[in-house]
DNA sequence: CAATCCGGAATCGTATACAATTTTTAGGCA
DNA sequence: TGCCTAAAAATTGTATACGATTCCGGATTG
């Protein structure tokens, strides 16, 4: 049933709308460190084929053509991606691990669905960590990587003025995942991107107002902090930005889609 | 070649040898709530049969039955736990995820040797994340989950009485888990298992001496502050604690094995 | 008419078989 | 003896097949 997943070119470039190229010029910023290393949760990357299906899903669902709740049917997926139920079950585990999907037993796997209770704790795990690497990038950024940044931060300016919602919802967590590669820290960069990925789901459900272009800001004096080897304030600015996007969402039961309707009708 | 893996009976208990008794009365501790959902990394459980080989596999890592760098064939395993394949290759892949076993292409699973600069982050992650976690738990300890504590500190006097010293070790991981529970913060309680599985590793690699019983006393300050509702106590005894653990460790080259020798009569 | 029960279809879990790659070993040659 | 080459052995990567479980529809019955 269903034609659900219908993801990219079965064998377009492993991040095909990610290169999506808005505007001519401008647009050369294209996550540079984030290639094969900023895979899934950053774990070891499953082996050959199923990384790249890996990357296909998670790009897919980061972006947002794939919605929290939509079923990863093994059969369908090999299908799409011409491999077998092996190679597409290895990528369905590892995007388990990182979070992404949720398998449940003899049933399949799904996009996951972040709980409320997760959504907050994402964020407070958000806040604790984020801000402490922000200090230590700021402590060691180099003139190529604050280029990097900037040309990021262009990006999204971008995709915001095209009205691009999701793609810039994308930038936006790679702009912290660059951010995070800065401090040139691994492991704490590993748990970052699992966050960040996770919080791309949280805020596809429970996104307040599809407007506000309130993030390019907050963004930008960051920059301005690591500019200046400001420590202090990239930490400071970095939680209170994490702290707004937290209390940027709807965080109440949101009643989805036909459970909605027998509620309303119930009585 | 080789007799590598030898865990427990072919389908003992989940956690045979976790359940070791040194002295008969004094051991009722044993991790209460460390059962199926304190599996690897923490994330999504593999299905059936794989979860119970991963949690055999983790413990006999986490105990430094199987040392770092030891090969696990897929062949090996699948035959002295009598499952296929197909579902070790999947513990296999989990245990690859959460950090402690590290798949090389077309040439199998070994034991993680983590490097000394993962090993520097792993504890600089610890230090930013478990404190903070700390602090929430201090904030609200019931009496039942103080009594746990003090039954895993209990425990891990009495693996040291005993001189088993990895056991104590394990036991020293399955304290910091038993606070982070506490703390209720599922999120980065599944963070912070990851890290603690890491540091066992490391351990292993890269510990001092092997004597100091340095652990039981910093836990026993951090009981008693959670107990007094002291979060800012708490948050500093942790960071402390796990400063010290990390200038506990001998974090230079080891040049194992046989590459020692030829080191030595190099010239 | 509604609720329940059963059978088919679909989907997942696991085992096995085959292909590809690596590692090892045996052999030949300088 | 030492080193390079090549074939064999071992191990992983992938595909397919079969059994088990779940889901969905229709028939039966109170």
């Amino acid at each position: 049933m269903s034609s659900a997943v219908k993801a990219g070119t079965r064998r377009g470039a492993a991040v095909p709308s990610g290169a999506k190229p808005a505007a001519g010029p401008p647009a050369k910023p294209d996550v540079k460190g984030a290639d094969a290393r900023s895979a899934e949760g950053g774990f070891s990357l499953p082996p050959g084929r199923a990384l790249a299906i890996c990357l296909q899903l998670q790009t897919a669902i980061l972006e947002h053509r794939l919605r929290p709740g939509m079923k990863l049917s093994e059969d369908e997926v090999g299908e799409i991606f011409g491999a077998s139920r092996t190679v597409v079950r290895a990528a369905l585990h590892a995007l388990a691990h990182s979070g992404l999907v949720s398998m449940e037993r003899n049933r399949g796997a799904f996009v996951s669905r972040p709980t409320i209770r997760e959504a907050h704790e994402v964020f407070e795990a958000r806040a604790v960590i984020e801000p402490r690497v922000a200090r230590l990038a700021a402590g060691c950024t180099t003139e190529s990587q604050l280029e990097n940044l900037k040309a990021h931060i262009e990006a999204e300016h971008v995709a915001l003025a095209a009205g691009e919602m999701s793609r810039s919802l994308y930038l936006s967590g790679q702009f912290h995942i660059a951010v995070s590669e800065i401090a040139d820290q691994q492991v704490l960069g590993t748990i970052i991107r699992s966050l960040i990925s996770r919080s791309s789901l949280i805020i596809a459900l429970y996104w307040k107002r599809p407007d506000t272009a309130c993030e390019s800001h907050s963004h930008h004096a960051l920059m301005r902090a690591m500019e200046s080897q400001d420590g202090q304030g990239a930490e400071e600015i970095m939680k209170s930005h994490i702290v707004d996007l937290h209390s940027g969402l709807d965080l109440v039961e949101h009643s989805h889609h036909d459970q909605a309707l027998s509620e309303v009708f119930k009585k």
